[in-house]
DNA sequence: TTGTACGCGTTATCAC
DNA sequence: GTGATAACGCGTACAA
């Protein structure tokens, strides 16, 4: 498996004058040895410098405590910052983590699945999009996806619609009298898409005067700049005089909203409030610090690591592996207060101290 | 290593009469046999449903394809824009990446690269500061670090100094007498140290008059930001009347000296100059995008990435390993000009379409 | 408490 | 071009 000959259970064993059995029961079962003989084995270890093979386990015992990891990309904040807490379970439940970059091309992804397969991975945890539940749940190994459709698997979600209702609220809170939520026209069909109807839910159940635009944002920065460029000022001609309030589908837009009017009053004027939506970086980092409703991304990563767990120790004990019914778990998000709506009412968390 | 009986290359076998060495040839070298006898096996594995087993490969022939991954975490842009462009090499090698934060912790760092040697990985790329590159090299496998001391391994780095050299180059140009830098005075000793001598040495050997403020910075914006309202006050002191060019130690700095400056005169005075580093996204989404000094993030990963493979095909070759020189790799940073300077004579460049 | 013997699924080394 | 057979390093009945 490398160099120079890797030294064995044999090995230990001949120079202890104990079985390779007794070796291997060393390390799985040391109680069963008594304490001399568990300090000799110890010492040859160190002495021969024994390093252990955990793909000999692997082959012997069929487990190789691996769970591959399907992001999307790392380039985007809240993947990388899930995949962080991801591989952070490490600790908790020594599973090892897999983890490939998909970038929602399908057909890689499947390769990528394939491959993943073919190590024996106990589990699989899912974010991108582009796979099929069905087809995931046809791998036969449990499944756990966040953040996507997920009716053949278990997932762990956020609750967006609380979300767009608690932005809603807030901004009536505010004194808005112009309720307005600006997001991609894609985002029909996506979990995300709860924030819109949690948003037009409560300003319909409460009569608030709302608008919500729907319109192609773009991909990036570059992109999406002038297209906010042009819905602010479509908002600035029909509600001059108006106290707006503004929900963004998440914090670059927010930002990108707040920079065109502080680029254009020199601040934030009275007449606008925003929120933002995924508590990243740069809702702490802009001019002024952007409200937002934070995922709660430490939960969401470990309810999945939580829930794939449980279901791969299932597979463990039933022979018969009778395809148990997916769990589906839903995470509240939390409003975090800042600089672009005035503050009480809020809960405020830090998520982490960097 | 699942549920029910997997197949095998003995089910094959049995099932096309021939032997499991002819099974196996199929995978590894299928010229060997011929074409009817190809499709023969092809025909079998489909309809057995084989599926590849790679673990008990490895235990075979000794190649796990495995590199480990040890970075200080992913909440900061660069570490996961790294790891992004890491496991994109996959496409090009085939190497998969176990990976593991190590949140600069010595002790947790040292017990996941023994998790990773038990796991027989063929190489290790560091992004931790941490453990001494001594230390590593003992480890017996070929090692490569990217923006870390790197004494006694492979290694790939930016050159800072060459950035600090630029910054201060284009701050002069743009008109500016009085040459600040900015940075936190733990930074000695670390690869981006070399900004700073950079910036000075130009400075001295140019005759620009400048003054470094090396200060504690704190870890995260909530320290950093009372930090640099000190400083900039001091500054706002020191040289009224005078066009000050700032070099910031990074982005996150640069953003909230901008900040401070919009806060308090409603847009950036043209009495300042300021470049960050790194081209995080906050320098593009900032209120007004920032200069900054780009690493080249995808050329690092993917030289750390073929610095590793070639050793790793060293390795595989020669019997005797004699221990080879570790080779140290520079990587010019780039200039990317934004609204903090007046942009001309800048390279541009997309790093990428998001 | 300890040992024997075999299995895990593949590749490597010879033969033929 | 194809096949026996022995590794690879460890776990695990079962036996003692």
């Amino acid at each position: 498996m490398g160099k120079n000959k890797n030294v064995t259970f044999n090995d230990i064993a001949e120079y202890t004058h104990f079985s390779k059995t007794t070796i291997s029961r060393y390390f799985n079962n040391p109680d069963s040895l008594t304490l001399e003989n568990q300090q000799i084995i110890a010492d040859a270890l160190e002495k021969l410098g024994y390093k252990e093979n955990k793909v000999a386990r692997i082959l012997a015992n069929g487990k190789t405590e691996f769970i591959g990891v399907i992001v999307p990309d790392l380039y985007h904040h809240y993947y990388s910052e899930i995949l962080d807490q991801i591989l952070a379970t490490y600790e908790t439940y020594g599973y090892k983590f897999l983890v490939f970059i998909g970038n929602e091309h399908e057909e890689t992804e499947r390769r990528y699945i394939e491959e993943l397969m073919a190590y024996k991975i106990e589990g699989l945890i899912i974010l991108s999009h582009t796979i099929p539940s069905k087809e995931l749940a046809d791998l036969n190994i449990p499944v756990v996806t966040i953040e996507r459709e997920d009716e053949f698997v278990s997932s762990v979600n956020t609750d967006n619609y609380a979300g767009g209702h608690d932005a809603a609220i807030l901004l009536a809170d505010h004194g808005c009298d112009v309720l307005l939520h600006i997001n991609s026209n894609s985002c029909k069909g996506t979990p995300s898409y709860g924030r819109v109807q949690g948003f037009t839910d409560v300003c319909r159940d409460k009569g608030l005067y709302h608008e919500v635009f729907l319109r192609n944002l773009g991909v990036d920065y570059t992109a999406t700049y002038p297209a906010l460029v042009s819905i602010m000022d479509e908002i600035e001609n029909k509600y001059p005089g108006h106290r707006k309030g503004i929900f963004a589908s998440n914090d670059n837009v927010a930002n990108i909203i707040l920079n065109i009017l502080v680029r254009k009053y020199g601040t934030l004027p009275d007449s606008y409030q925003i929120i933002g939506f995924d508590n990243s970086p740069i809702s702490r980092e802009a001019v002024f610090p952007i409200t937002t409703i934070a995922q709660k991304i430490d939960v969401l990563a470990n309810e999945a690591v939580s829930i794939l767990v449980a279901e791969m120790n299932e597979r463990k004990k039933r022979r018969p592996v009778l395809s148990q019914q997916p769990v589906h778990k839903t995470i509240p998000p939390v409003l975090i207060c800042r600089e672009t709506t005035e503050g009480h009412n809020c809960f405020i968390e830090n998520k982490r101290s960097h």
